[in-house]
DNA sequence: ATGTTCTGTCCGAGCACTTGACATCAGAGG
DNA sequence: CCTCTGATGTCAAGTGCTCGGACAGAACAT
């Protein structure tokens, strides 16, 4: 159905999105050379101006991607819980574990010249919280129809913001946020849920 | 090192040459449409022309591809005898019980308008000798170098004559074939060996 | 001050693919 | 017998993407 010409330009996309990750996890936004991306994939120059605009735009598809793949793991993980106070707990954990371990995150953190790699962390955290206001509303609709969207969605927000407060500033293990995460705010949902029966 | 339109190049190429393979199996010779294969790939007719001349030249290349992969295949189970009597053995087993498992050349020796694949059949023959020719040639001279290459050559013709032939026209088990080609091949090999010395 | 390196932009040439048309041939059906 | 259909093969014009080279500007080191 996709012609391949399409598939062909997914695929440019991708490997140059793969050789300007590499550079990132290895020298920053300082490291990020528009010249050796184009090289290491074997295109020129100009191709990838014309497919990313500039080297802004290259930065934040890289960190579009890996958002997603960010949040289709703890998508997962939200999923396999029924009881949404458990889905919170997981998508934290999970959450707060993957980012860890994630070169990329770590890379915008730690680099010297990160005030780009900052801002793209709050750039990104701003669609985060869209995106995962979607799932985690939608996951809580499903299984407490009862607690009105405005409640659902004010735990969601608390949550989320905590969480990328700890990506930002490590703190405890991911297990241990996630556990006070899900103690502080389940009485909440618990008693708006009670209250809308 | 490889630019990124060599790599698309040859991606194109190869997932052309699926699509016709896969066409071929289900339907023959006849069966191959110029058309379907452009629409399943995703590129016009046109494009398709461009790559492979024309229809024979399409069914060729798909010919050839098959060919090196069967080789590589018997190759490696070649190598894996120091022993040129049991790499003879192996590599005649290999060869027909691959042949026996093949779709492509079930389709060939089966389909009915099939004047054109057997004929491709015997061009592939004719590859399939030369290049297994170099190869089970070196290996010989490789572990075997008292042998004169004449002798290695004759002996070498004589058993791919004889695969080629039991895959056209099936009979006994490949491991039945491969028993009886060693025993009577292995006197003369050996012979050669000894007055060589 | 000077040279270097990288970003960002522009433009002309080239190449591969697309599109549509056409000639031709074979088989199927009226 | 004639025609209609569907397939192969060829052609030319059009299109989009990429390339290569050149350039200006900014940051930085010597």
């Amino acid at each position: 159905m996709t012609s391949f010409a399409d598939r062909t330009k997914r695929r440019l996309r991708d490997e140059l999105l793969d050789a300007a990750q590499e550079a990132v996890v290895a020298g920053g936004y300082d490291g990020l050379r528009m010249a050796e991306v184009a090289r290491r994939t074997g295109v020129s120059r100009q191709t990838v101006y014309n497919e990313f605009g500039d080297k802004w735009g290259l930065l934040e598809a890289v960190a579009a991607r890996e958002t997603e793949r960010f949040l289709l793991d703890v998508n997962n993980a939200i999923a396999e819980q029924p009881n949404p106070i458990d889905g919170l707990r997981a998508a934290v954990e999970r959450a707060l574990t993957l980012a860890g371990e994630n070169p990329l995150i770590k890379a915008a953190l730690s680099q010297p010249g990160s005030d780009q790699a900052s801002q793209l962390l709050t750039t990104r955290g701003q669609q985060v919280i869209e995106l995962a206001h979607l799932r985690l509303g939608a996951h809580v609709r499903e299984h407490w129809p009862e607690v009105p969207a405005e409640d659902a969605t004010s735990c969601v927000d608390v949550a989320l913001r905590v969480v990328i407060s700890h990506i930002v500033t490590p703190g405890p293990p991911p297990a241990a946020v996630a556990d006070q995460l899900a103690r502080v705010l389940s009485p909440f949902l618990a008693e708006s849920r009670r209250l809308h029966v």
